[in-house]
This record gives structure tokens, C-alpha cells and sequence, in this order.
RNA sequence: GCGAGAGUGGCGGAACUGGUAGACGCGCCAGAUUUAGGAUCUGGUGGCCUUCGUGCCGUGGGGGUUCGAGUCCCCCCUUUCGCACCA
């Protein structure tokens, strides 16, 4: 053969083969092709931020590690639609676009070229048809139409919300942008502002979000995220009554407590009602409402100063732990509803008003923050719950939380702590001042952003009318090009100051009117891609019905655990609401959901201000991508990342070299009976091991059988090596394809239906080593035939001199035989 | 602090339901080839030893269960990631 003589030259091979499947379609779907597939495998993986720096290696590590399971699933059969797409609105390009002085319209075409690429240079089986940019009319006029729907149903309302603002740059910072409480721009110290912002009632699901997990097939690590982030936690609400005037015990009267404002209550969640005897005093976040109903002459400087220094701290800072308690009293009372005692209401900022109700019954003898609050302002510190060998009278050094039984608390004294929840609520409920309550740290998806690089957020503000929805066929509102979007004092968008666009007459009324000027949040971009790629050859419509039934929920969903709650919620989120309104069928977006690991390199995290980022384009231009592919999914287990060592790359790199030498140099000839026993037990563990992402132990497999092929610098058979370039084409689907061409086949090797059928028959060992141990210890190694019975095992065993020189002078107490593995005699 | 994960040779990492620890690869050592280097090929490579023996020790540390523990149980240490006053 004249191919022996020819070498290895990855780029030339690379360069033909993504030349070739372009030219022929071969990774695309046509319209009739997405209707009609008959297995069709939605392959899907999270798509970039197109940065002005290139593809960086985390991204090629996902995609590759994606782009094998996908070639897998086509090796097997399937009709694999693998698309991708760039997620290019947003802060981060909008400030790298501030940053070089080049419009966001201008650098975005660019970096996409770029990454488009780089992205067919890494040979993923992507199809360019089918593509998505976020920042494309033709895509955000459906992000817009599907806000429509949000807003329509009244899922989409619009409230006061904190932002961070820094008062010198005068302008509305993102949470990224601020650092350690200092503007990352001029580190002026960030404070907070309430506007008005739109918000996604996320929280109205938040209990279906909760439950559906258990249907879906996720990575652990990442429904055990969003478990957390939903944070559901029962209890109670409870009502606290205000106290008029002067402060004192007065007897409690149902009648009379009813027949007070019944606004002036102060309702508090708490997960231990059993505690409430033990609630002494009561804490209000400081924007509480309440407050000004309570606060005294007296307390009103000292309470208008905390409060104006709470909002003068930005909303990262406010949330830091490990800072004394602070805080002051307001003057007023209220009523703990079982004791009947008037309790004084203080205001501190470790209570957050958008949790709960904003209030909480504090009780320093069971709750560390309040204990830690009640001794920096000399409070009392009773206890209300004893735990073992404690009563009534046990001093708490701390908190008390543990279990145990009720004391100082009237009539429900010995009671257990958990009975008790259940008794002091509904005793409490019979007058109306509790009731068992469920609550979520979930909060509700605040969707504006008061900057310019985004879609527009599709209402027209009308005096008469309120918030009108621009109708769906002038969908897109479209993002006008304005020179100066650095965002500016107004406290809005930039967009704010575009007058020609946004003054516009009312839909309704038709009088004069102003668009929406904040543009929404990137998630919403993400939050229903998935749903668009097949469907994108469809302008009139965001997913085309038959196509949607075909292909969705996706497959398999491969992506970072960076994005574990956000745009994963966000997406399950948008997806069960689309299902609500009747636009899909299913209400799980993401069928199976993997999460990949991160790649350090040698040993250490890579940063820009180390310098030690790996660039990919080098590197691939010197080994070729089929090497730098197979070295990423080598290095470690898939779904935990990996150590990225410059040398080791020499490995895959060799493999390859000597996997092309194996093949072009095979004889036509009978396959070695051992070589093909070896290669049916790698068919086993690749087929196995592949689907399940634990690549490196794959690739290890396909690496001890290429060794066994050319033992002894043997000359390999055809049939020994025709299934393994199979087996290698996932992980290096250039070299695959060129390999395959030379062993005669015609067309692509995605298309040639060539995984091999393992054959356990094939795969058996006729003899197996079995280790033979005395107590446990390993005394030697024997030969026997496969699943030979136990007294041949022992026979051999005891033909072994040093087996019987430790057994020697003893008792044969048991013989444990595990059949093809071990051996071991127990003497005594 | 809470939640999740991880600690195995010089290094990255293997090890099925408890059953021969260190697969595969890097690096290193020796040899072959080469003017030399690189590349390639062959063999070796956990530690210890006046005993070189299928000897002893060995999977972060300490206990335990078992014929047998990297794997199971208890306590502790280290470390990575996420959340961070969530009442």
C-alpha cells in the first residue's frame, strides 16, 4: 500500500474534512429534514458570550465534551441536531464596547466571526443553519413577544426595587460592578435607589419548580442547587398588634384586638412559632412601612439617621455576615400574642425586608442573631425550650436550638418542640393571629435593566391607559443605534434620551405616549433559546409547532453549574409558563442535564492577571484539533474537570500518530483471537462509558487496545482496527473521517452506521488469574479456566509453594472464593 | 456559619455490588537508532531493607465493622465550589 508511506499531518486532514461536511450538509437539517426525522436526539449545550478574547478554553472543554456525546448518539443512529448559537446582549459586552470605544453594533459582528471560527476550526458537529444570536431583530422580536405573554397573563408586573447607584458616576451600577461596596469605576461608595423595574412572578412557581425535580434527569449537584436557591421553609405567620401610646402589659382581649386598626399589625414569619413566649422584643427590616407608624418623637432623629445609613449602603455590602448587630429602638410597642406583654419594636439591618414579611418576632434565648442582638443592647434572654437535663431555669450561655420541651410558656409547658409548632399556631389562629405558612427565598425575577444593550422591553406608558403592550405584529421593538449609550444622571436608560424613538402615540388611545425605556435582562434572552433553534428557518412564529412536538424537551443539556440556578431556573421557569398559555406540551425544558467540571492548569486556577490562560488557537495549530480534543477529554473525569498540563498533550498526540500508522499499515488478514477478545472488551467499556461521559477512562480503554493491537511491533488486521476508528470518532472526528476514507468507505463515517456490536461471547477470557490470599494477604496469583468452580481454584491454590508455606502448621477455618477473582483462605 | 464535593505514586488520574491499589497518560531511568539534540522504538518506574523475599509498609489522620476496607460506620484535619444575617 502506497498510504503506509504517508504521514500524519493533522491540519491538512482537518482542513479537508470541515471542508468536505460543509460542502455536503452533512452536520445540517433541512426544514422537510427537522419534520420528519425518525430518531431525532436534540443535542444541546450552553451558548457563548461572544468576548472580543476569543473562545476561551472552558468553552471548548464544554463543547467538545458535548460535541462527543453528540457524535456518539449520530454513531449509534440517532439524528443528532447539534446547534449553537451566541448569547452577545448584555452588560458585559456593553462595557467592553465602553471600555475600547466601538459601538456593541459594530463588535459584536466581529467577535461572532471570531468564534464562528474558531468553533468550526474545533470540528464540533455544529449545524450553521440553524444558528442564534440574541442581538438579532429576527431573534429578540420573539424575547420580546414572549415578555407579551408574561405581561398579558400577569406574570410581569412592575414595582419599586433597590438598585445599586454611585452617586459620582451618577448612574445605576450592576451587582458586578460594584466592588466591596466601592463603584469599580471611581470606588466612590455605592449606595442604593428605588425605581420602578419590571418583575417575572417566578415565585407563583415556585412550588412547582421544587417538585418537578424529582421527574428530571439532572447532575445532583445541580437540582441540590436549586433546591437551596428555592429554599422552601415552613412555619408560621404570626400577627403582632401595635400598642398605642404608652407602652405596658394591659390584659389581652380577643374583642379588643380585633377591633383595633387591623392595619397596624405587624405580621412576622418565623419557622419556630413554638418559641413565641420567648419573643421579647421585635426586629423590622429598616424600609419597613411600619416604622413610621411606631417611631416616637423622641427615637425619630436616631431612626431617620439608621435608616438613611442602611440605604446608604449598597445592596452587596448590607449582606455581609460576621459584623456586630446593629440597630435602634423606634419607641414603639407591639403585642406578642401569646404573652399578651408589650414588647418594643426595634429597626436593624440584619433583617432583610424582601424575605418573609420584612419582620420578625426575635427570641434571643433560641436564635443566634437575636441572642447576639439582645446582649449588644442589653436585652432580656429568657428561655422558653429546655433541652435534655435542662428545665426552666438553665441559664443559656448561647442560643438554645435543639430539640427539646416547652418551658415558660403557659399552657403549653412539656410540650415537645414539634408538637408545639402545630399548637401554638392554630391556638393563635383561633383569634386570628396565625396560621401555618410555607415560605421561599425565591424572589421574584426582576427583568429591568436601565442600560442600552438590550432588547427593549415591549410597553408604551400611556397617562390614560398605564402600561400597554405593544402589539405583537409591530414586533420587534427595535434597539435604535445611538452613538452615546454610555449610561448617564438620568437614572434610566439611555434610551431615555432617544425622544424620536420613544415618544410614540398610545395603541389604545392613540394619544401621546412613551415607550418602555429600560431594555430586559440577558437571562430572558437564554431563558428560551433552546426553544428557537430549530425552528429559526420560521419568521412568523417563534417555534414552529410540529418541529417543537419532534424535538423537544431537549435530550441532553451540557453546561457549566455556574448557570445551576439562574438560567437553568429561569429557563424551567419560562418554559412551564409558554406551557400554562398553551404554546407547548411539555413543561420540563432540559430532559438531562449534565454539568461539566472546570479546567485549571497546572495546578492552578487560570487568570487574565496571572497570565496563565491557555490560548486555544496556537495550540491547535501545532497538534491540530483532534489532538487538543482528545487531550481535554482525557485529562480528567468529564463531569469534575481536570489539570491541564502543557506536556501532556504529547500523549493523545502520540496516539494519534500511532493509530494512523496501525491502520494505513493493516493487512488483510484473521484477526488475533486475543487482539479481538481485548477489542470486544473495549467495545464494551467505550459503549458503555461514552454515553455516560466518563471519557478519560474511554479514552484509556481505546489507548490500552491500540497498545495490544501493536504488541511486539506487530502488523495490525484490518478487523482489528476498522472498529476502533469508529470508536475514536467521536473524540477525534477528523482523523476518523480520513482514516475511514482509507480503509475504502465512501461518504462520512457519521453516516456509515459503524459502531461495532460487542459480542460478550467474543469478549470471555478462557482463563482467569485469581489472586489467592491467606487471611487476606495476597500469597500468589493463579491461573485457572473462567468461571471455574471452586475446588479446581482451591486445587490449583494449593499447589502454589508459597500458599502452602503459610498454611502450613494451621487450620483451615473457611475458604472464601469470590469465582475469577480471589482466594482466601482463613486459618487460625 | 450553612450546603455540596474532593483528599490515592514526582504529576494528571484508574479501581465493578467491599475482593490482586496505582489502569491509561505525563515525567523520570536504562537501552536501541542518531554526528549531536529532538523525534521514534524497547524495557523499567509507590516506599522501605546489611534479609531483594511474590518480605514488610502503603489510598489525609485516628478509631470501628469484616475472612478481606481507597470503597461501609463514627470522630478529626485539609481543600475546592456555591450560598452567605433567609428568621
Amino acid at each position: 500500500m502506497a498510504d503506509k508511506e504517508r504521514s500524519y499531518d493533522p491540519s491538512a486532514v482537518e482542513e479537508k474534512w470541515q471542508k468536505y461536511w460543509d460542502d455536503n450538509g452533512v452536520n445540517s437539517f433541512t426544514t422537510d429534514e427537522l419534520k420528519s426525522a425518525e430518531a431525532p436526539f436534540y443535542n444541546l449545550m450552553m451558548f457563548p458570550y461572544p468576548s472580543a478574547e476569543g473562545l476561551h478554553v472552558g468553552n471548548i472543554y464544554a463543547f467538545t465534551g458535548a460535541d462527543v456525546h453528540g457524535r456518539y448518539q449520530r454513531l449509534r443512529g440517532k439524528n443528532v441536531f447539534e446547534p449553537i448559537g451566541f448569547d452577545a446582549f448584555g452588560i458585559h459586552s456593553e462595557n467592553f464596547a465602553l471600555k475600547v470605544g466601538v459601538h456593541p453594533m459594530d463588535l459584536i459582528p466581529k467577535n461572532v466571526a471570531n468564534f464562528t471560527r474558531q468553533l468550526r476550526r474545533i470540528g464540533g458537529m455544529f449545524d450553521w443553519d440553524h444558528t442564534v444570536d440574541t442581538t438579532d431583530p429576527a431573534y429578540y422580536r420573539w424575547t420580546q413577544w414572549v415578555f407579551l405573554q408574561l405581561f398579558k397573563s400577569g406574570l410581569a408586573e412592575r414595582k419599586e426595587a433597590p438598585v445599586n447607584w454611585c452617586p459620582s458616576c451618577m448612574t445605576v451600577l450592576a451587582n458586578e460592578q460594584v466592588v466591596g461596596g466601592l463603584c469599580e469605576r471611581c470606588d466612590t461608595p455605592v449606595e442604593q435607589r428605588k425605581i420602578a423595574q419590571w418583575f417575572f412572578a417566578i415565585t407563583k412557581y415556585a412550588q412547582r419548580l421544587l417538585d418537578n425535580l424529582d421527574g428530571i434527569d439532572w447532575s445532583e449537584t445541580t437540582t441540590k442547587a436549586q433546591r437551596n436557591w428555592i429554599g422552601r421553609s415552613e412555619g408560621a405567620e404570626l400577627a403582632f398588634p401595635l400598642v398605642p401610646g404608652e407602652a405596658g402589659p394591659e390584659p389581652v382581649d380577643a374583642e379588643s384586638v380585633r377591633a383595633r386598626d387591623e392595619a397596624h399589625t405587624i405580621r412576622v414569619f418565623t419557622t419556630r412559632p413554638d418559641t413565641v413566649f420567648g419573643a421579647t422584643f421585635m426586629v423590622l427590616a429598616p424600609e419597613h412601612p411600619a416604622v413610621d407608624l411606631l417611631v416616637t418623637d423622641e427615637e425619630r432623629e436616631a431612626v431617620e439617621a439608621y435608616r438613611k445609613e442602611a440605604a446608604a449602603t449598597d445592596l452587596v455590602a448590607r449582606q455581609k455576615t460576621d459584623k456586630t448587630k446593629t440597630g435602634v429602638f423606634t419607641g414603639g410597642y407591639c403585642r406578642n400574642p401569646a404573652t399578651g406583654q408589650a414588647i418594643p419594636v426595634w429597626i436593624a439591618d440584619y433583617v432583610l425586608m424582601d424575605y418573609g414579611t420584612g419582620a420578625i418576632m426575635a427570641v434571643p434565648g433560641h436564635d443566634e442573631r437575636d441572642f447576639e442582638f439582645a446582649q449588644e443592647f442589653g436585652l432580656a434572654i429568657p428561655r422558653v425550650v429546655a433541652g435534655e437535663g435542662e428545665d426552666a431555669d438553665t441559664p443559656l450561655a448561647e442560643a438554645y436550638v435543639g430539640p427539646g420541651r416547652l418551658v415558660n410558656s403557659g399552657r403549653f409547658d412539656g410540650m415537645e418542640k414539634d408538637v408545639a409548632i402545630r399548637a401554638i399556631t392554630e391556638w393563635l389562629g383561633e383569634r386570628g393571629l396565625g396560621e401555618l405558612r410555607v415560605n421561599f427565598r425565591l424572589h421574584d425575577w426582576c427583568i429591568s435593566r436601565q442600560r442600552y444593550w438590550g432588547p427593549p422591553i415591549p410597553v408604551i406608558h400611556c397617562d390614560s391607559c398605564g402600561p400597554v403592550a405593544v402589539p405583537e405584529e409591530d414586533l420587534p421593538v427595535v434597539l435604535p443605534r445611538v452613538e452615546d449609550f454610555k449610561p448617564d444622571d438620568s437614572g434610566v436608560s439611555p434610551l431615555a434620551r432617544v425622544k424620536e424613538w420613544y415618544e410614540v402615540p398610545c395603541p389604545e388611545c392613540g394619544k401621546p405616549a412613551r415607550r418602555e425605556t429600560d431594555v430586559s435582562d440577558t437571562f430572558l434572552d437564554s431563558g428560551w433559546y433552546f426553544l428557537r433553534y430549530p425552528s429559526t428557518d420560521f419568521d412568523d412564529r417563534p417555534f414552529e409547532e410540529e418541529i417543537t412536538k419532534r424535538w423537544l424537551p431537549v435530550s441532553t443539556y451540557i453546561g457549566g453549574n455556574e448557570h445551576a440556578v439562574l438560567h437553568l431556573m429561569y429557563s424551567r421557569f419560562l418554559t412551564m409558563v409558554l406551557h400554562d398559555l398553551g404554546h407547548l406540551e411539555f413543561e420540563e425544558p432540559f430532559s438531562r442535564f449534565r454539568a461539566h467540571g472546570l479546567i485549571i492548569r497546572n495546578g492552578a486556577k487560570m487568570s487574565k492577571s496571572r497570565g496563565n490562560v491557555i490560548v486555544p488557537d496556537p495550540i491547535i495549530e501545532s497538534f491540530g484539533a483532534d489532538t487538543f480534543r482528545l487531550y481535554l477529554m482525557f485529562l480528567g473525569p468529564f463531569e469534575e474537570g481536570g489539570d491541564y498540563r502543557d506536556e501532556g498533550i504529547e500523549g493523545p498526540r502520540g496516539f494519534l500518530y500511532r493509530l494512523w500508522d496501525a491502520v494505513l499499515g493493516a493487512e488483510e488478514k484473521a484477526p488475533d483471537p486475543d487482539v479481538e477478545r481485548k477489542l470486544h472488551q473495549t467495545i464494551e467499556q467505550v459503549t458503555d462509558q461514552i454515553p455516560t461521559l466518563q471519557y478519560n477512562t474511554a479514552v484509556a480503554a481505546l489507548m490500552e487496545y491500540l497498545n495490544t493491537v501493536r504488541a511486539g511491533g506487530r502488523t495490525a488486521a484490518r478487523a482489528e482496527v476498522e472498529p476502533m476508528v469508529a470508536m475514536v470518532a467521536p473524540f477525534a472526528p477528523h482523523i476518523a473521517e480520513e482514516l475511514w476514507e482509507s480503509l475504502g468507505h465512501q461518504g462520512s463515517i457519521f453516516d456509515g452506521n459503524p459502531w461495532p456490536e460487542f459480542d460478550p461471547e467474543k469478549a470471555r477470557e478462557s482463563t482467569v488469574e485469581v489472586a489467592v490470599q491467606v487471611n487476606g494477604k495476597l500469597r500468589a496469583t493463579i491461573h485457572v479456566p473462567a468461571d471455574a468452580p471452586q475446588d479446581v481454584a482451591e486445587a490449583a491454590a494449593r499447589e502454589q509453594e508459597n500458599v502452602l508455606r503459610y498454611l502450613e502448621g494451621t487450620t483451615v477455618r473457611k475458604v472464601i472464593h469470590v469465582p475469577n477473582r480471589l482466594l482466601n483462605f482463613v486459618v487460625g
